[in-house]
DNA sequence: CTTACGTATCGCAAATGCACGATATGTTTT
DNA sequence: AAAACATATCGTGCATTTGCGATACGTAAG
């Protein structure tokens, strides 16, 4: 079987909405739940929610600045389990 | 938005009973519908589904011998879809 | 042509995912 | 303490996914 968080990170990135947020950061590397909620027209529940799965997907980082909540791409962690895909990938193809 | 492709490929390895189908591609590098349903452990007709499904998402190839089906993964595609989001998250993660 | 075997498709029930509004919690300002 | 704002959680309806058995289709052998 393959890792929890590979299958979590897949599973992170197999829906559309999501892929969109993590698009959000080629241009800016910071958005709040309320940014992301208007930058990809879903409410602000769907957001705060799409956002803490992509967090525990091992996506996404968090802080809180006052009220509001900012996130982050967790570059270390994905570049991690990237690495991870590929070697298993890669060894699929031999 | 992503391209088509590259959210089917993620749909596709989003569930653990066709990445453990991928993960059977680490042994041997061609399998047979009946093959996949009993190392998997699934019924027959969810194993032609899920294979069918793998397919589409462009991570594997098919042909059919005798009346057999035999699978085995779209290397070139796979390669390709991989460079394309590796390229994306690493720009996600500057 | 009939049988046997491998695969694909269909119909269905259960589980999971999705998006929302309402509401609760947390934080700053007054 | 109360108001205002940002975020999180809850409950719900709806859509999609999942996995199965039954059945249809394709292919090879008798």
């Amino acid at each position: 079987m393959i890792s929890e968080e590979v299958q979590m990170f897949f599973k992170g990135l197999a829906n559309e909405k999501r892929q969109a947020i993590m698009l959000l950061f080629l241009d800016q590397n910071e958005v709040t739940v309320n940014q992301v909620s208007e930058l990809i027209g879903i409410g602000q529940s769907t957001a705060s929610e799409q956002l803490s799965m992509l967090k525990r997907a091992g996506l996404l980082n968090s802080k809180r600045e006052g009220k509001e909540v900012i996130y982050s791409t967790n570059k270390n962690n994905i570049l991690r389990i990237l690495q991870e895909i590929n070697l298993i990938l890669m060894k699929c193809c031999n």
